[in-house]
DNA sequence: TGGAAGAATGCAAAAGCATCTCATTTGTTG
DNA sequence: CAACAAATGAGATGCTTTTGCATTCTTCCA
């Protein structure tokens, strides 16, 4: 038995009945690998560029939107430009952003989502999906000076 | 002395630094008045027309740019594709959209904003900002079927 | 009150991001 | 390994927002 948490695999495109093709791998790979673990559609395009592998932008965010639909993958409307995509290991999480330097770490507070039901349930609203992010300066040096 | 509140005006648009003309005097009614409360660039510029105030899509955008700037008008990014505007009338909330209908309603939970300052210390962040959408159905018969 | 100086507007063109079209290539299955 | 369906890549396209520039308005003071 394998859970979310486990390296993605080849598997794990066949299972969203895609077929497993060498684009479909190798954005996954990196999705795994990247340091920063949230990237934008053209960040995957530069990073496999840098890699060798020369994989159209049209393909990268076709099989980005498709690893979506299959749960394999999330996706963040931060403040400015892209949409930025993540692995989905299965454990929600919102995110605080740097606005100067654009680190995202991740956090999880359990007060605040039973709020958000409790709030949605006094308005009458079934709760699908929520999206939270915090935006400021991290600990960096640099980030500090306003 | 005058609050936040109150009606807006001429005025509010001179202090921002910005000369008094037409188009702006007519956006800023708009926003006061409007039901909805939230608008995009493009509702505006079909509400003035319907207005029988024929004022360019460019113009719109910059001057609700320029309000922003002046912090007479607040934008919010929420899902699907445009920038979303409202009077800023000095108080923080959050907002919960109906993926169905379109509907926003409005909420402020201290508690959530607590715990979020909490959260980016532990994490060494200087909060800027925050937007937390939650996302579901509103009690409204028709959007109640999933 | 007139008119100079600068700011704002409208239009069209451009930019930025994401998706689509379609000819060609690749993966899968028997 | 052939045959078929699915996927890819390159460029076109769509949609929202921004920008350049000639023209029009505001403001302000002589
Ligand atoms: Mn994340
Ligand atoms: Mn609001
Ligand atoms: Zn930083
Ligand atoms: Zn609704």
């Amino acid at each position: 038995m394998r859970g979310k948490k486990d390296m993605m695999s080849g598997d794990d495109i066949r299972n969203a009945g895609l077929k497993v093709t060498l684009p479909r791998v190798k954005i996954l790979a990196l999705l795994e690998q990247s340091e920063q673990g949230h990237v934008s559609a053209e960040d995957v395009y530069k990073l496999l560029l840098d890699a060798g592998e020369d994989i159209g932008l049209a393909t990268i965010y076709r099989v980005l939107t498709q690893f979506e639909s299959a749960g394999l993958v999330t996706r963040h409307h931060f403040e400015g430009g892209q949409s930025v995509f993540e692995l989905d290991r299965g454990e929600h999480h919102d995110h605080i952003v740097c606005i100067k330097c654009g680190r995202v770490e991740e956090f999880f507070d359990q007060m605040i989502e039973d709020r958000q039901q409790e709030i949605a349930k006094e308005k009458g609203f079934t709760v699908e999906a929520h999206a939270l992010t915090i935006y400021g300066y991290c600990k960096n040096a640099a980030c500090r000076a306003s």
